[in-house]
RNA sequence: GGCGCGAUAGCAAAGCGGUUAUGCACUGGAUUGCAAAUCCACGUAGGCCGGUUCGACUCCGGCUCGCGCCUCCA
């Protein structure tokens, strides 16, 4: 029963085994807070929530920590642009992301450190890396000379020469080299900034999440994650500064990285101006829908995001929800029907959900054909426990398809009962008028041998 | 220029060197007063060209096309 992960380092699927039994120390680069997240920035936390779950299912303790950076320069000019404080502006756009993340049943991670909470821890850790020599000093600024340190690269597999060549951006004049990148920067007097032994000035992006990485987690963590656009620079960054400030020790001992969510074939993201906001998408689906839908496909493809896709994961969800409302009763199941289902052993393979959706089906036409009790149960009760890994299926059914609105369903009742009248007195033409004006209001009836029942279209 | 990823049926998406992936949609049937839901039936799919093999969607090589990173980005 082991964990396979494919590891960005090695370019390889290994064997996860923390560094001590028992605890997984895990870090997921969270949102820089100044406007909506879109459905590219979510994939990530659904994926790693995943994640989450089962090394939750699987160890004993597990410290998950996603931050949020609440000072850099895109904050900066959104403050300004509405001249608001930038604290201010941070505090409601992370609580937006909060709200967001919920909704697609995310669970909270163990810590949420904020940049601006860590910014002595920052400094310190620079000072450290000039006193070594991988770092130096110039016109406020302070950079990390790339240089000093011998495989600079590794992660991301390029060489310094090959970045280099195919660079695109003009080189500072106050750098000794082109690669090297700023761990602090000098604030003007309007700007933001910390009292620093290099004068007033703010960090540089790479350096939070050392810093914040090595404050709750330790100098070695299990697991890094994040999207596929972080392995180069900022984790490549991230791994120079915290290696060379630690003596060469390992900074994380598996990178994970997930694979880009599309628009017309073409990735997503705020620049390009092609993102949809999970704000805007949750006003037509709901958190759970969006979340299989991003689970849809394994984690390092790439996601072709559409309006198909949704409405596919709706109905996906519907007829999942649809075997789970046939059996009142539950039960837990043993771990070791969970342990031995081709749907956990795919979670386990790398998180091949798609593969665990396939099982969730199959299970769910089990339900469906009912023959024998026991089996059903069975069934039942590994559907809830895999998609608990998964997050999804966790609402009561009847919720699902009706919502929470139980106080205005009366008139619905009551336009059944008058069905019912019809249908008794035959006259099928009252009945059908009925069910389609219900119809148009998105309510679909449907009638069973035990009565009229209906749900949400 | 360097590094990397992908190409599977209408759509989405996996595993696997030889035996039905799976879902959504469509069509036919069962069921229903009519529907819905459900069940049954139905798709030789695997970019192109070679090679290895008794056998390749699956391994190897080439080609074509698409995408990404090398700049802020999940």
């Amino acid at each position: 029963m082991n964990l396979n992960i494919y590891n960005t380092a090695t370019r390889k699927k290994e064997i996860f085994e923390p560094q001590e039994p028992d605890t997984v120390k895990m870090y997921v680069c969270g949102p820089t807070v100044y406007n909506l997240v879109h459905i590219g920035n979510a994939r990530p936390v659904v994926v790693f929530d995943t994640l989450f779950r089962i090394l939750r299912y699987l160890y004993k303790d597990v410290v998950y920590a996603r931050n949020i950076t609440d000072i850099d320069d895109k904050i900066m000019k959104a403050a300004a642009e509405n001249g608001e404080q930038i604290s201010v502006l941070a505090a409601r756009y992370a609580a937006e992301y909060d709200r967001d993340m919920a909704q697609l049943n995310a669970l909270q991670p163990s810590i949420v450190p904020y940049a601006t909470e860590h910014v002595g821890q920052m400094i310190a850790m620079t000072e450290k890396l000039v006193s070594k020599g991988h770092a130096y000093a110039a016109q406020g600024h302070v950079l990390f000379a790339v240089k000093s340190m011998a495989d600079y690269g590794r992660l991301s597999n390029r060489s310094l020469d090959d970045m280099l060549d195919g660079a695109r951006v003009e080189v500072a004049p106050y750098k000794k080299y082109a690669g090297d990148f700023v761990l602090w920067k000098p604030s003007a007097e309007n700007e933001p900034g910390w009292d620093s032994p290099w004068g007033r000035g703010r960090p540089g992006w790479h350096l939070e999440c050392s810093a914040m990485i090595e404050t709750h987690l330790g100098n070695t963590i299990d697991i890094h994650g994040g999207g596929r656009d972080l392995v180069f620079p900022h984790h490549e960054n991230e791994l120079a500064q915290s290696e060379c400030a630690h003596g060469g020790e390992t900074y994380v001992r598996y990178w994970m990285h997930n694979g880009y969510v599309n628009i017309d074939g073409e990735k997503m993201s705020k620049s390009l101006g092609n993102f949809r906001t999970v704000r805007e998408l949750l006003k037509k689906y709901s958190g759970e829908v969006i979340r299989f839908a991003l689970l849809s496909a394994q984690y390092r493809s790439e996601l072709d995001f559409s309006a198909d896709l949704l409405e596919q994961s709706k109905s996906s969800l519907d007829s999942l929800y649809g075997a789970l409302a046939k059996i009142s009763e539950e039960q837990v199941p043993e771990p070791s029907l969970l342990e031995s289902s081709a749907g956990f052993k795919a979670l386990l393979d790398d998180l091949n959900t798609p593969m665990a959706v396939s099982e969730l089906h199959q299970l769910a036409k089990q339900i469906n054909k009912a023959d024998d009790v026991k089996e059903v149960l069975q069934a039942k009760a590994l559907m809830l426990a895999l998609g608990d890994l998964m997050g999804v299926l966790q609402e009561d059914p009847e919720t699902w398809f009706k919502g929470d609105s139980s106080e205005d369903s009366a008139w619905i009742e009551e336009l059944i009962a008058a069905r019912q009248q019809a249908k008794v007195d035959k006259q099928y033409a009252r009945a059908d008028e009925i069910r389609e004006e219900l119809n148009a209001k998105g309510i679909v009836l449907e009638d069973s041998k035990d009565g009229t029942t209906w749900r949400k279209a």
